[in-house]
DNA sequence: TATGAATGAGAGTTCATTCAT
DNA sequence: TATGAATGAACTCTCATTCAT
């Protein structure tokens, strides 16, 4: 009987806890090889039979799983949208803002540190997600969902709450959270997808990137 | 006598001038079309016959002028990395930066308005770029060509210029190209390809973000 | 269950024993279809639609099984070739000499026989075979392998034979038997081929081309 | 002025004289270059392009003279089918025959020897001739119209008056002819398609196959 | 549930031929 | 006469999807 010993991508596993029903042996294979080749050719260029070759899976068992391809895809590009962006939408922030995050470095920390982490952890999830935004439109809408609505609304609360304590320049928010987006996600893009190979000091990045971050935001 | 007096879109006059051969009429409508699918689908989703159809053109032609549809691709996104670059590789930067650009702001303020203008006027191309780089040996190795050797140099230079002047904080020269390129690139990003629709007053965003740079990397 | 009552073609069933796998019934069709188009139209004329069509089957079935269109000439005509000289290349043949051709005329005989029988039950084949060695570097390799390698030094061996026994002219051996394969691919092209609606009296065909070549060639 | 100072290869010579009208200097080349490609790929596999350009001159030239592919194959192939012939279609060949071939070597032997020579002048059309005969039932025809009706004929008469003059056994004239007809092709093939590039002694190995057909066929 | 042979629409590409220049 | 851009039909081949087993 083969067994699955081998540990389980970081990924997998997450995509384990959050599905309901239980998936088979094959069905983790499938997704595997999925994330595998779309991650490589992207979507469109990825073809279903060697995704099925590398799942080691007959093609047709593919279909019994996904009735399309493109199921294949938002079955295992959609529940990494909300884990992405889910620490941000805790129900009571404002508490946790008081009692964990005293300064908006601190703040600045834990995010960048905790996403990072994630983002590693998700690096093919994440590249297929970005690849595929543009050209589907059931991505596009749950990002504009997730982003425009929810992430965007929570961030103007925490900018806001420092900029009333007085740590904050009085920037608009919209710019003042583009500035912190584009410097956490610039350290993503560089150190993860563009130079993956490069070795670098991560620790010291992200303190250098909060330090040009608070430097360029700090009042005074 | 068919005359073709409406405009030609910025990037295609570009590439007329980049071209030294000739372009007949149906390769001027080839390549307006080619642009136009390639960047709302992707390459790989992006049908030869469609862009014949939109080209008001017979398939078959496409391939007197490009042996492959890659081809087709390379001969349209190629001369653009070339351009979306060019201005960092002047031959006596040094002297420019003396003369030109007496303080750090007056260099960034330069380059982000130059640059954003000329992404806006180019906007397509650099979406297929964007796309297609992880995805074209050829076209990442051009881009590794340009921006790590190239740019990085050039770059690396002018920060350490203004370094020197102790207007720039000493931070890791690679740390603050990045810092840079990141709050550009966000700009960019955000206002042209994310939120293209919604109204912003460019100018103010870009003397936003210049003080935020300014901010993040003075000394003192 | 659709059964495969008509008997099939003699060349086919030789095909089948050689093959280990199992064909399945389409690809048998699309066999006996290939060679039906190539042998009318020649390799680089025959579509392989037309295949498709008489061999009553999607054209995409072809594929799957042969990948390309040159995969499947390969996979008929490569077989043929081991057979068709086959009988030339047995393990004991000194013995067989010995023991069942006593003399030159007994060989002869029994070669001319046995072959025309064999080439005219695998008449289409041959037909491919010979048209398509000149332009296909892979046939041409096996040929040059079988013949210039195998059937040539065999033949040195028989001829040798007959000569030490004083039944042959000190011809050169080469020369002897460029003078038999003539003799015996002349009455095979010119009845089969050249003439294949005239009517003819094979035995009686057979025995003067047996007794022309043992005059040519007959010491004394 | 472009000069044609090379020496026509002596096929194209031979067809020059046969053309009433005259031929212009990109006719030529593109004649040339049609045998070569022919010669090399098969007619069917053969691109007008390819010739047009091996040739120098425009695609559309080639059109000009002829009026489709076939056309230009044909009109490279047919004269060399009465040249190929000729010699045997002399008018008064009773005379000749009394004259010049006294006995049956003697004719054998010019014949073998003439034609050979002109079969090594005229490799590259004899090759698409003997390709393309099965494929165009415009060259089967006249090729059974010059064979069949013609040359049987005359070689009829040919044994027949050797035969009556005693030199030749009775064998039927038609065997007679196959095997005087497979020893020389036989002698063609051998030395002219299959294995070109071994050193041969011509003028041995004719002597010898007419010392085969001889033994073969003489009365005694 | 899983298979994989079969499908057929459509992909990229080739090519003989036409025609305005 | 010669050109070569343009054509469109036909080509080989791919692929997501279906379905009998």
């Amino acid at each position: 009987m083969p067994q699955h010993q081998e540990p389980l991508e970081p990924w997998l596993e997450a995509l384990l806890h959050t599905e309901d029903r239980k998936l088979t042996e094959k069905q983790l294979k499938i997704i595997e090889a999925a994330v595998e080749v779309f991650s490589q050719k992207g979507y469109a260029a990825a073809s279903t039979s060697e995704i099925a070759q590398m799942a080691g899976v007959a093609e047709g068992t593919i279909f019994r799983h996904y009735k399309t391809k493109k199921d294949l895809l938002l079955s295992i590009v959609t529940p990494m949208m909300g884990k992405l962006l889910a620490p941000f939408i805790l129900n009571n922030f404002n508490d946790v803002l008081e009692k964990d995050y005293p300064t908006f470095e601190a703040f600045l920390r834990a995010v960048l540190i905790n996403r990072l982490a994630f983002a590693r952890k998700h690096l093919k999830i994440i590249k297929i997600l970005l690849q595929e935004i543009p050209f589907q439109p059931a991505l596009k809408e749950q990002f504009i969902e997730h982003i425009g609505m929810k992430i965007l609304g929570r961030f103007q609360q925490i900018v806001k709450h420092f900029q009333d304590k007085g740590e904050l320049l009085e920037v608009p928010t919209f710019a003042a959270i583009r500035f912190v987006a584009s410097s956490a996600v610039g350290l993503f893009v560089v150190h993860l997808l563009l130079a993956p190979d490069l070795p670098w000091d991560e620790e010291k990045e992200i303190e250098q990137t909060i330090q040009f971050v608070l430097h360029g935001l700090a009042s005074k």
